[in-house]
Order: C-alpha cells, then structure tokens, then sequence
DNA sequence: CCAAAAGTGTTCCACCTACACCCATGG
DNA sequence: CCATGGGTGTAGGTGGAACACTTTTGG
C-alpha cells in the first residue's frame, strides 16, 4: 500500500447532563487556539500514538473541563475531507453522560475556559459540531426508550420525580405519571432506598436507586428495557 | 496543537448478501500483500486525501470485488493501537447490503481473490475483522427488527415466502407465518406488482414490491416499522 | 393423485391508555 | 388551612400470540 496519506485522527465528546427540575445541558469548552479560536466547541483533540479512542476521551476531557464522565459510548466518525480547514481530520465523535454529583467543572490547560450550556442556549459551534451535537441529541433522545440510560444522568439515589421530569424536559413530552410510574417498577430494576428526600415543599419523596445488577441479569436473559409511550 | 501524530485511516465494510432460500453470505477478499498475506480479510483500505469515508468504501469495493452496493452505513470505528501490526490505523468500518442481482463479483487489482462466503462458513480472518463482523451480525439482526432493511436483500420484485425466509435464517429462529404476514401488510408499504413467479413446484406466488416512497412519507409522520415477535 | 409451497381468520390474553383524587409535609 | 408536590387503581381497547386447513400448480 504506497499510498501517501496524511489525515489526523481526534476524538470529540458529547456530553450531557442534567440537574434535577432543570434543563439538559451539554459540556462545551472555548477553543484557545486557532482555529476558531475563541469559538466554543465540544472537548476533544488529537489521539496520542499510544492511547486508545476511548482513553483519548477520557484524557482530553479530563485536561480541558476536568469533568468525570459515568456513561461514555462511540457515536459516529466523521470524515468529510473539508471539516478541518488546516489538513485534514477524522472525528471519532462520542456520546457521554454525567450525574450531578459529577458536574463541577475545573478547567486545565487546553481550553480557555469549560462551561455547561443548557441545550436551548446552545451558542455557535467551530468546525462541524453542531452536527455532531444534533446526533447526540437525537440519540439520547431514542436511547431513553430502549435503555436505562436516563439514571445515568441521575445520582444514585433519587425521587421518582427526577426520572419523570428528566423523560419530560429532554423528550419535550408530557407523560401520564401513573402509567410510567407502573411501568417503570414492573421492570423490578428499581428498588426503594429505604430513605426518603427531606422536603422543600410538598409530600417527602422516597429515594430508590437503579439496580445494576438486576438489570445486567435480566438483560442476559433477553429481557428488553422498553419505554413506548412518553 | 504540536502533537506528532502518524495514524493512518482505513475503512472497511461488511458486506452482506442473502439469495433466495440459501444462506446469508458475506464477501470477503485475500489479501494479497503483507501482512497477513493470503489471509482472508473485510474488503477496504486506506482513505484517499480527498475522498469521503463513502467515497472510499465505494471505491475500495468496486476495486477489490466489483462489487455494486445497494445500502450503506457506518457501523463502527476500530482504533486500539495494536490492531495493525505495522503502524497505527484507525479502522472506520461501514455494514453494506447487496441484492441478489448485484452479486456478481469481478475482482481486480488489489485484491488475489474475492468470494462470497456463507455466514456458518466463514474462515479465519485477518486483524480484528472478526470482531467487526461480528458486530456488524449483530446489527444486521436487531436492524430487522425496526428497519424495512430486507427489502435491499431482496430484489425489487419477490415472492413473500422470500421475505419469510430472509427472517427465519437471518435471526435463526422460527415465525408464525401468517401472523408476519399480517403484520408486514398492515404497514401498507409493501404492494403487489401484479406478476406472478413462474412456479418451480408448489402454487405460484405473488410478487410483491417494496415502496420505498410510501415508507418514507409514513416515516416522516412518525411511522415505526417493527416486527417484534420472529 | 401426490408432493410442494401459497394463502388465509379467529379467539384469547397481555399490555397499553386514559383518567382524578387523596396524602404528607412546610409555611 | 393552604400550597406544593407525592402517591395510587380501574375499565376499555388494541394488538400480539397461538393455532390448521384449503388452494394451486408440476410431476
């Protein structure tokens, strides 16, 4: 293969997260170099020689928004010749999310600044990403009716009203509470905390945590986590 | 950004193809150069400077097989550092389909050999194209299921029986045949042609064709394809 | 007339859908 | 006692699942 080539390789990270009653918001940070300097972007940068795709997330992540991730997966690879002004560059992009107790963000290096965007003030995006952004959305939006991916997005313990306005604010859907409610505990992947959330105002909520296990056994015996309605 | 880097990118595809009441097969190329010399492998090869990821799919298949595809997407992307040998490549892999009528295969340069081989069939393979098949099985499967992804196994006119056959040997299992029947007809995106198939034994069948307009504008109103029970 | 594949309806049950009121707490 | 959010049951409808015999052709 004498074939002479000369294209870069980098990662990029969609990440979400969401605060409980509050909107969904994505990790982006300000490019400090040019390009688009001064733009905002999405995390990401060059693979190292040595790391893995997923590492190369990690890493950047880490060195530009100091941000840990609890949900990370491959989203799509983008390869037009003109994405990248300078030479070419290939975006393995990811999809990522982060529990609130995992949200502070501290800044390193890389990046002037990171910052959580709410998704419906998302200001202009360098290079391609607000493409890439526009899939993920997407792709939370279906994966939160075929996968428990929402408690991903939620402390370890909750009230059940987290979860419901978490399926509302990020489907823009309402939903019947009862029936997802009823739905949602016949899984019998969600069990009580045996606490309860101390009250703002109104009735004290019990706490109840996903229960990983549950799930990773059920799943092995073709049971199929399925949300229609919402 | 003044980090050395020398990955390469290549693409590779998975290319299925199912004939009328015999098995599934996947094309498949001997390589011709090291490493990995005469080992079968995933058609593909580096990206050119100037093509799209498509562009050079579509290219490398016409190259090594001849080989017209009629759907395309990417799959997945393969990037740990050991799974070249010689330098570090980024595999951006794509899942392809073919029609029956589209089979013929005229090998040329790069490749020794290319050949159609039965899924239960398929020989040792070169890198980690195990494992990207493997995938790529296993997103052929659940796409038949939310997808009307078999109609671009089939050609544009066929026999029901055909489509039932696809199913129970793609997804290894048995289904009620008038049940899938009912259910594909109740879409209304599948239409007679008004010909019949000249009988080899057994009653002649209806030839029915797939509309691919009237699937796209029922998608578009939100209209979901699926087959839950096979 | 026999073999081979095509074509076709009904009943039962599970699950989805729609719907409204009472409860526990804080101020 | 008022405001706020938490918690709960039932009836009707839709769609999935199970099931077997008749029809049309070729040999």
């Amino acid at each position: 293969m004498g074939v002479i080539q000369d294209i870069k390789v980098a990662v990029d990270a969609v990440v979400f997260g969401y605060e409980s009653k509050k909107n969904l918001s994505v990790l982006l940070i300000r490019r400090g170099v040019e390009p688009f300097k001064d733009t905002w972007a999405l995390p990401g940068g060059l693979v190292l020689e040595e790391e893995s795709l997923e590492e190369a997330v990690e890493r950047e992540l880490q060195e530009e928004t100091g941000v840990k991730i609890d949900y990370l997966e491959q989203l799509y690879s983008f390869g037009k010749p003109k994405r990248d002004p300078r030479n070419r560059v290939i975006s393995i992009s990811y999809f990522g999310l982060v529990k609130p107790n995992h949200f502070k963000i501290e800044a390193a290096t890389d990046a002037a600044e990171a910052q959580w965007f709410p998704i419906n003030e998302i200001p202009e995006l360098a290079f391609d990403h607000k493409t890439i952004l526009d899939l993920a959305k997407t792709r939370l939006k279906s994966k939160l009716h075929y996968q428990p991916i929402g408690f991903d997005l939620l402390n370890k313990s909750f009230p059940f009203s987290d979860l419901e306005h978490l399926y509302t604010t990020i489907l823009e859907k309402d939903i019947d509470r009862r029936n997802f409610r009823k739905k949602l505990m016949s899984f019998g992947i969600i069990e009580e905390t045996g606490e309860m959330s101390q009250a703002g105002s109104g009735r004290p909520a019990k706490l109840f945590r996903f229960n990983t296990n549950k799930y990773k056994a059920l799943a092995k015996d073709g049971f199929h986590f399925e949300i229609k309605f919402v």
